[in-house]
DNA sequence: TTGACATATCCGCTCATCCGGATATATTCG
DNA sequence: CGAATATATCCGGATGAGCGGATATGTCAA
């Protein structure tokens, strides 16, 4: 969620480098993130990209104040560095 | 926490009769949200009584919104309505 | 000090969750 | 069509979460 925060959208593979999971962990939570309506998916060509979803104005509250203050934890400023340089580096494909 | 967020102090008798749970469920799960800092406790002779965390800047701006669209689910509304009911009725002690 | 009441913790049990390798599905390109 | 790549799903196994009755702890009042 704080990676798609500050992203605005990203494929599997993108988290898949950044949190360094297996693919299946991270599609497979994916899909749990779009069950429960926190996230939507649009395929583009081979890839599928992922977005925090913005049709529910509970979840929407709720996720601009983990925009604003996930990035406050370590952990969570990490990943975000991690994926500023997996995607200048090469990023996916 | 809907309820505490709506009443502002909750022993946990009013939150084991509202609930309709068991005591001892009740009292666990209060000691899951006190370890994970959304709430604090103050024993006021037999009773303890607990409210939502305000030292914490993240969990109050989550709380802030929990509070303001929580009722809105009906599950919870009835919960408060319950609460509410218990209450002016004899509640505990 | 004893009894009544509120709450916390213990304990054994069950069930659900989570994991990740393996495999299936979907898409693009040649 | 077949290969390559991205993603989703399957599956068996291990772990952890949650439950609630029983019991321990804490408090007050008589």
């Amino acid at each position: 969620m704080a990676l798609l925060l500050a992203s605005g959208e990203l494929c599997v593979c993108d988290l898949t480098a950044t949190l360094q999971l297996p693919q299946s962990t991270v599609s497979r939570h994916l899909s749990y993130l779009k069950n429960a309506g926190w996230v939507n998916d649009r395929r583009e060509g081979v890839w599928i990209n992922y977005t925090v979803a913005a049709d529910n104005s509970l979840k929407m509250q709720l996720a601009s104040v983990l925009k604003e203050r996930l990035p406050e934890l370590a952990i969570v400023a990490e990943d975000i560095k991690r994926l500023a340089s997996f995607s200048e580096d090469a990023g996916c494909a």
